[in-house]
DNA sequence: CATGAATGAGCGTTCATTCAT
DNA sequence: CATGAATGAACGCTCATTCAT
């Protein structure tokens, strides 16, 4: 039991290193960020952070991860419902969006920052990108079988303009602790289906 | 003449300057960029860099301002035209999109490292962001006058809708030289005219 | 104890870099000494200087309280005690020409150097100093209603005179270390007091 | 006449840079000075001081000997002139806290910053200043004989005093511009024939 | 005589990282 | 697990100086 305790408070420590350094990274930049600020927000000494990370990279890539992980696993179960398009379409803005909120800034930093990682290191990171963006194409090359949409629609394009929308409006979301998602995601989710046109 | 020549020199000097900085920049972040990779990309010793820049800062304000000076007075004359809600729409969008191509990276290095600016020296960019912004949300508030879209579409929400999205595929128009711009362009104005719906 | 042997560490690193800097900013000037030169004194790396002092201005800061702090508590205690101002002169002297020799070149680095600190940091200093020179001349004051010098001495111009007297001095005493500090003392008292006429 | 009026530009040019350099050295001090700056204080470009000085340090020996020149032939007048003691002594401080006036600070410099010239330079320099307390030593000697001051005064202890004094008092006056030179001679005159005692 | 452009060395400072305690 | 002390490389920047024009 202590051990396991111990291997909680552990755990809990690792946990606010990556929150930490999210915020930092969200703040500064992966480069403008110091180590230093980071164990200062996290309350520990500088040279405490290596044992939770081996490196300032690895806190990147740890901070992605975290950032990531949820976000593509809810896009796993978005798409294997079976719901119309319309309402998977509108799950996955909300997700999407939402997102933005609950994860300290660390989505806004994989945005932001993951292309510093070095090649090996986003190795892990651009299996669940590609995944997530396969996952979202799916939803809608099913949807151009269900003739949900036209089928000139370019699937590739299409998730890729879903994906760059939410992105364009979470960094905005991060800035501003106002912003009223649910209506957000109404609007965008409106916006995909049926433009601004007449 | 040969006064003009000289001053042709320093120009082409501080251009090649700007243009080196935006790279660098755009490759590494504001922070990641280092003076000395500037000053070797244009060909000059580390220190040569402070004839034509007063500090880095002041090169990442030059590169933004190198971004997004064509691209904001284009969209005036965009604005000022008299031509269909469908026509600007598409010429909005070409042009933001054609920008990436044509100012060396810069307007990506505007829209992703402004932010480190301090706050006297960003004050020269907002005016112009922010009239960028309102030139697009009048022409949508014109296309409502004329009925060329539902009157409930929410203008400030469909301006920055198209700026975040052309902006989203602007950072794959600059990582992939392959792209298609012409063909990005038409699939983006008829998403934002009709959406993906049927 | 380990405790205390471990702030001992600290406290002797930065006397000794104190000391370090005091030597270096004599020797060159504020300006023309270099933290690199001081790290090399004390035998450490110039980044580790930082350890110590936040900047090189600080260090100047701290070398110039390092020099005048004893000289200006004994001469809180010299204008205190219960003596002759025959006797308090050449106490002040005595002690401020002996300081010379004592501070490692503190003295003279407060004297000659103090001026390039920022207001903000010289105004710890100028307390000190400014309590230094209105002992002194409070002890003219003294003199004066107790009738042991003429009545139309101006004791601003007198405190002044013995400072600057004993500064000039101290120049001489750090660049020639076989200078006699107690003969040095008797002559300038002896003129003081009595001049050099008949 | 065409080549002595462009001699005389030179020349006036010559003395406007070493004025500048004055001003320059003794406000930061020799290393804390920027050719740059004193450029600018004399209305040229930074490579055109070159015309004038060979290089930084040799300003800085040229102000120091401006600074010097006059108040050491000065000083040749003084010693040789048939007055009572009493009259050189006050001519000679009156000729040296008014030097502080009219040299533009190069007084000030030589008596800081000369130090920091390489030995060859200072050779100059050195020859003047020992021969002015030479001079003045030989005034107290010359005192000694006719019986003017106590046999047992120590004229080379006289004359670095003298000397100190002055230059102390010096600095103050730079900084002071209100000070009153006339009333000051008076008193150090006072002081250095009488003493503060009774 | 003067300039403007450039140099290359050196500056003060910060940084990610290490490691004995 | 955590610290405090130190490192050495890199940073942005300034400098005295040079030289073709």
């Amino acid at each position: 039991m202590s051990e396991e305790s111990q291997n909680n408070r552990y755990e809990q420590q690792k946990l606010s290193a990556v929150k930490a350094a999210a915020a930092e990274f969200a703040e500064h930049g992966y480069h403008g960020a110091s180590t230093k600020a980071i164990a200062a927000r996290m309350g520990v000494q500088q040279g405490s952070l290596y044992y939770y990370f081996k490196s300032k990279e690895d806190a990147l890539l740890a901070v992605c991860l975290f950032g990531i992980r949820d976000y593509a696993s809810r896009m796993r179960e978005i798409a294997a419902n079976a719901q119309p398009f319309e309402a998977k379409l509108l799950a996955t803005i909300s997700s999407h969006l939402s997102s933005y909120r609950s994860t300290n800034e660390a989505l806004k930093v994989y945005n932001a920052e993951r292309l510093y990682l070095s090649a090996e290191k986003r190795a892990n990171l651009k299996e669940l990108g590609s995944m997530y963006r396969e996952l979202l194409e799916s939803i809608f090359d099913e949807a151009i079988r269900d003739a949900a949409i036209h089928d000139n629609v370019d699937c590739h394009f299409a998730a890729q303009t879903v994906i760059g929308m939410c992105n364009a409006w979470g960094e905005l979301i991060v800035r501003d602790p106002e912003l009223d998602i649910f209506e957000l995601t109404q609007k965008c989710t409106n916006l995909l289906l049926r433009g601004f046109g007449k």
